[in-house]
RNA sequence: GGAGGCAUAGCUCAGUUGGUUAGAGCGCUCGCUUCACAUGCGAGAGGUCGUAGGUUCGAGUCCUACUGUCUCUACCA
């Protein structure tokens, strides 16, 4: 094969990986032969492209998947998308309002057309961009989370929880987002923190002088209070417990009731209890059987329960309005600037309502306490371990589950009410007629899914659950998930308890978090930011391999990256070098036998680097065990750079160049053994260029993903010989910094002189150490008394002597020294006047001063070094 | 309020169960158009491993406190 000089990816990535698809090497076979290997991607959302949190997910299970396949499992990496239910209607919604048209113009059937064109077109591209990036998922089992089989999936789930109680419908709290117009679940809300006021609101005690001091950060919602409640041991209130309030501006009369809620130390001590908007109140009125009142239409405005004077303002002009109404009437006392948290919607980012509304949730505590348990059992290990307290955290406080959304886009909910008799029909199929009376007159009810209620079942209804089919026998329970800590919460407790709970076991053993790849600067990638970077322009630039290799490398599991030009352009360089290496032993075998390792008899420097890829193969093995992907990816890099590049290779070309035939292919053996095992080492991280180079090495056969992994066997450790070795390179080394500490061009050539206890192996590589070296010839002392002048450097087993006359031309050096000496006088009488003048160091900047004697202090000693040089050139 | 991460070279980060002289990439300095590669080669400079204690024969690594910083989580109206 002729190899271009230069490594460019865009020659092969796409050939290659359209013949990987031709062969089938994706697809995994059910082997009975064979221990299954099963990852689920986390199936990214339909709503756009992909990005490098994508590319590293994708990369780092690759890499496992491809790991595993040449180690002779039979590995499923079984794709897939996410429907991703609020963030696509979203989606399609802004895309219809720039057509002028909104979901009630549309319907709901002609919106979920639309949607499933959305699917269609985004849905392809990211499974387009997945195989860009080399991802070897089988693509014969993609799967959607709207297919057949995962709505089958959710329908089963649904109902079964249903009958066991663990779903129900009632009303309760929720976070409401006006913008999207739907509940959200917990997890769905993000909270910053938001600079509010503190409104203080006096509320007068009914035909009295007296009032009560409460304060808001929410004063709209004061127009839905239905009591004040203070602390039970609060002395400074017992008096006013039970007495009735009249509630300005509304007039409604409310109690005053005594709660261990309130905290005594805060504010007044006094609180205003609105239970239809704040979760803490929903509460309290629950104990003290408040009234529920409702004042906040879905949109955000207010409703008629605020009274004529605020019904139909939006919220924020109703608390104006309330505010100035408020101040009007004295109720007013003061208002203080306060911070607080505010949620807001993880889709649009509109601040969040807590309102009381009807919805469907999922009852945690009696699926949350196997979940816990599974982990603390170790039946599931998280890697990093401490996400494992993340985990527990969440999972220990974990309350009901809102699982239903005012959304058009996901999976409806199975749930059929009667006109007739008013009971509810909750089936797996579609029904008729109502369960109950057998009435025809059935409404499905109106909501869909929470998007993660779907996701939660991935690992397994991808895999044909609920049936029991041959896919899920063999492949489930899935080995390995692996995704980003950030949505641990949304997406694998969940996948851990719905598991449990629905096929009795743990969905996989391991999780393997990674963190999340910020910018350059550190910051997060995002929109409004503009600094996202597209995997695909990397990969266009640099090549799929570069990228994958860059994301991978100096990163330890769970913790943040930042993406940098600078590291795939090391990663392309590391490229570049792998691609010369393998040119350069492809190049040599040109014409040649090479016997397999076996056949050949190994040299000192052979037995070396036999020994160092032995030591890589265990180090790489070991550590993707361990899912320490970077330190395997380092070792690699380290292996072939300096081991193979910077010694074997120029070592070896002693033995290439040489007249000895046998020692010539012997040495060919070697390179090729050393770099088929390293590239296989090296194909989970880099498919691509791999497969490319490998095919070409005499003796290979087939495809290097479907190769075997190599095995690391202390056979070919040589420990000790590899350890014999190291003077030869030690002695090399030396003479190079010798040369480099006189200025001596490296190449040219210098007579040695080694003192050593120990000759055979200098000796025996005497070829070598003069080629690496640049030396003309070694001639063996017994001590430094050589009768010419010498520089000496002393090693851990020998002295190395360099005659001075032979490093520089002594006339010359001494000339070159004069000349060095002269300016550097002349720059310390610069530096020196300047600082004798009294002027300068008094009124220039003291930066500037503070530098002219550093740069006085540097010439001195130049000076010094420069005198001594002189000096031991004279002898 | 609770929890967790991070703090190591100028910058970005590795450092596996505690164990020789703490590493890499980029940057910097010096020297090289050496026949695989200038996307390169050789040689260097640069670190009191955040601070203070403790455990240990031995601490970047384990423990405690503190400082700085980032994140998650709960939420006080």
């Amino acid at each position: 094969m002729e190899m271009q000089k230069n490594y460019d990816p865009r020659t092969f990535e796409d050939k290659l990986y359209a013949e990987w698809t031709e062969k089938g090497y994706f697809r995994a076979e059910r082997d009975p032969a064979k221990i299954p290997f099963t990852i689920v991607i986390p199936p990214p959302n339909i709503t756009g492209q992909l990005h490098l949190g994508h590319a590293l997910d994708n990369t780092i299970i690759d890499a496992l998947i491809r790991f595993k396949r040449m180690q002779g499992y039979s590995a499923l990496y079984l794709p897939g998308c996410d429907h991703a239910s609020i963030a696509t209607e979203v989606k399609i919604v802004e895309e219809m309002k720039k057509e002028g048209l909104t979901k009630k113009d549309t319907g709901r059937e002609g919106f979920l057309a639309r949607a499933w064109q959305w699917k269609e077109k985004f849905g392809g591209r990211i499974v387009e961009q997945l195989k860009k990036i080399g991802v070897s998922a089988d693509w014969s089992r993609l799967a959607f989370t709207m297919d057949e089989n995962c709505s089958r999936a959710v329908r089963e789930v649904f109902v079964n929880l249903y009958e066991k109680g663990l779903i129900y419908r009632g009303d309760r709290i929720i976070n409401w987002c006006p913008g999207c117009k739907t509940a959200l679940s917990d997890a769905e809300v993000e909270y910053s923190e938001d600079a509010g006021f503190f409104w203080h609101l006096k509320y007068p005690v009914k035909d009295s002088d007296e009032s009560i001091v409460v304060a808001t950060t929410r004063p709209e919602t004061m127009l839905g209070d239905t009591a004040v409640a203070v602390n039970p041991k609060d002395g400074r209130y017992a008096h006013m417990v039970g007495k009735t309030l009249v509630l300005p501006l509304v007039g409604r009369e409310i109690p005053v009731v005594a709660d261990e809620y309130v905290d005594m130390e805060f504010g007044s001590g006094a609180v205003k209890i609105t239970p239809a908007h704040d979760p803490n109140d929903f509460e309290v009125g629950l104990r003290h059987g408040l009234p529920v009142i409702r004042v906040m239409n879905d949109d955000g405005t207010m409703n008629e329960n605020a009274g004529a004077a605020y019904a139909g303002l939006d919220r924020y002009a109703a608390r104006d309005k309330v505010v100035e109404d408020l101040k009007a009437c004295g109720a007013l006392i003061k208002v203080e600037p306060h911070s607080h948290n505010v949620g807001h919607c993880y889709r649009c980012h509109n601040t969040v309502e807590p309102i009381v509304s009807k919805q469907w949730f999922v009852k945690m505590a009696p699926l949350a306490k196997p979940a816990i348990d599974a982990v603390a059992r170790n039946k599931i290990k998280f890697t990093p371990e401490r996400f494992s307290k993340i985990y527990f955290n969440w999972m220990e406080g974990i309350k009901d589950w809102c699982i239903s959304r005012q959304l058009w886009w996901g999976h409806r909910i199975p749930v059929w009410y009667c006109d007739d008799c008013g009971e509810m029909t909750v089936s797996k199929t579609d029904p008729c007629e109502c369960a109950h009376c057998h009435g025809k007159n059935i409404r499905q009810d109106e909501d869909v899914l929470d998007t993660w209620f779907s996701s939660a079942l991935w690992p397994f209804s991808t895999l044909g659950y609920p049936e029991k089919t041959e896919d899920y026998d063999y492949f489930y329970p899935t080995d390995v998930l692996s995704c980003g800590y950030d949505i641990i919460f949304f997406w694998v407790a969940r996948m851990i308890f719905s598991g449990i709970e629905h096929t009795g076991k743990v969905p996989f053993r391991d999780v393997l978090l990674h963190g999340i790849v910020r910018d350059e600067q550190g910051r997060k990638m995002s929109k409004s930011l503009g600094n996202g970077i597209d995997p695909l322009e990397v990969v266009e630039e640099y090549g799929a391999d570069s990228l994958r290799f860059s994301l991978v490398t100096g990163v330890a599991p769970g913790n943040d990256s930042r993406y940098s030009k600078g590291k795939v352009e090391a990663a392309r360089n590391f490229m570049n070098k792998v691609w010369n290496a393998s040119r350069f032993v492809l190049m040599n075998c040109e014409g040649e036998a090479i016997p397999p390792l076996s056949a050949v008899k190994l040299g000192p420097a052979d037995k070396w680097i036999v020994s160092r890829l032995e030591g890589c193969i265990r180090e790489v093995t070991l550590n993707m065990g361990k899912f320490e992907l970077g330190i395997a990816a380092g070792a690699l890099y380290d292996f072939l750079w300096s081991d193979f590049c910077d010694w074997y290779i120029e070592l070896a070309k002693s033995a290439l160049y040489g007249q000895d035939k046998a020692k010539k292919t012997a040495t060919l053996s070697v390179l090729c053994f050393v770099l088929d095992n390293a590239l296989r080492l090296l194909h989970p991280f880099v498919p691509f260029i791999t497969d490319e180079i490998w095919r070409n090495i005499p003796g290979t056969e087939g495809g290097i993903m479907v190769a075997s992994f190599p095995r690391y066997d202390s056979k070919l450790a040589y420990k000790k010989e590899a350890k014999a070795f190291e003077p030869v390179m030690d002695v090399i080394k030396t003479v190079r910094n010798i040369k480099a500490q006189v200025g001596c061009p490296p190449a040219k050539k210098v007579r040695l002189y080694i003192a050593a206890a120990n000759r055979r192996m200098l000796s025996l590589n005497a070829g070598a150490i003069a080629r690496l070296a640049g030396a003309s010839g070694i001639e063996f002392v017994e001590s430094g008394d050589l009768g010419e002048k010498t520089l000496s450097q002393v090693t851990e087993t020998c002295t190395v002597f360099v005659p001075l006359g032979e490093l520089v031309d002594v006339e010359k050096e001494r000339e070159r020294l004069g000349k060095e000496l002269e300016r550097v006088v002349g720059e310390i009488g610069r530096a020196d006047g300047k600082l004798q003048n009294r002027g300068f160091v008094e009124k220039a900047p003291r930066a500037l001063v503070d530098a002219e004697r550093a740069k006085l202090e540097k010439f001195i000693e130049m000076k010094q070094k420069i005198e001594k040089q002189i000096r031991d050139l004279e002898g």
